[in-house]
DNA sequence: GACTGATAGGTAAGAGCTGACATGTCAAGC
DNA sequence: GCTTGACATGTCAGCTCTTACCTATCAGTC
């Protein structure tokens, strides 16, 4: 099992959860759900839809009007998932500028972490709302959606605890 | 500013809070703390050195024994760092296979979706236990510790709650 | 003297990802 | 008939990052 095959992770995921979708269609559903939990482009999708193919994990199933291509799962793609989802322990690769300007703050005087500090707050509260947006029930994400409402919302704890700390000292 | 010179401002800040250093006392210094914020290997590490050098925002200011290189922030470094921290707007780029998971449990039976998340908390609960283990009072981290615990505490409590979740129905 | 392990510094292939560019279809409105 | 905008698919250069490999020094131990 080869590390970084995330988005072929991501992208049998989908296939799976939602049946057979176009290229074009998967990079949609990236940007309205599964952006919160892993990024990728079309430029990304469609190139790695190909490389699916050949390697027999997914199949055009058939093509529609405008050259779209409908791909659909194939049983070594749903092994491949189940496999992954139940044998991958995950990394703890993190790189985050949020948590690195975090890092770096004491580098700075304390007007200046304040002005930081409120950016990176509005940066949580922000994506709070973007999360609390997204449609409930929509079967896949739910459990992604909870854990990332926890950790945002956590976010702006820090943020709140951290502007108080240093409107204390300053 | 380009988008991506994260690794530089993570070795600037470095050299800022802990004055000067080699590369291999940088590649150190990730692997014992920033390296919950930000990886990076000796790999990436020295290279970078050298295009920053080239760059004017490091300076090789001796060498000591067996070819060690000591760099030190220059002060157009300083002022990039500065620069950076203060006018940045941190991309929300997520990459995050625990996330992924989470995202794809629902393709999984109840028993199968109760161990992945058992084995997502151990994964938690190990980063909280390293996390308590990083000295305090290191003047650089503390913040970004801070936010990390909270967000890997919260980590913790959406395993609880799910597991429970999945337990009820299961 | 030989061996081990930490120190110290690299290179290079290839995978992963971003941003810019290119091409063409189709539906709706003017 | 023409334009605009959404639909749909791709390529490519260049950057970032990982993995594997390589060299060499020095201290301590067997």
């Amino acid at each position: 099992m080869l590390a970084g095959m995330s988005l072929r992770i991501a992208l049998l995921g989908l296939l799976s959860g939602v049946g057979p979708a176009s290229g074009y269609d998967l990079a949609k559903k990236f940007e309205h759900s599964l952006n919160h939990v892993w990024q990728a482009g079309h430029t990304q999708i469609y190139p790695e839809l190909v490389k699916m193919a050949a390697d027999g994990l997914v199949t055009v199933e058939h093509e529609g009007a405008r050259g779209r291509k409908i791909y659909a799962i194939t049983p070594e793609g749903r092994a491949l998932l189940t496999d992954w989802l139940i044998g991958h322990d995950p990394s703890a690769t993190v790189r985050s500028e949020t948590a690195l300007q975090a890092f770096l703050l004491p580098l700075l005087n304390t007007e200046q972490a304040i002005a930081v500090v409120e950016r990176i707050k509005a940066h949580f509260v922000a994506r709070l709302a973007v999360l609390d947006c997204v449609p409930e029930g929509s079967r896949l994400g739910n459990y992604a959606l909870t854990l990332g409402l926890r950790q945002v919302r956590s976010g702006v704890a820090w943020a709140d605890e951290t502007l108080a700390a240093l409107r204390r000292e300053g």
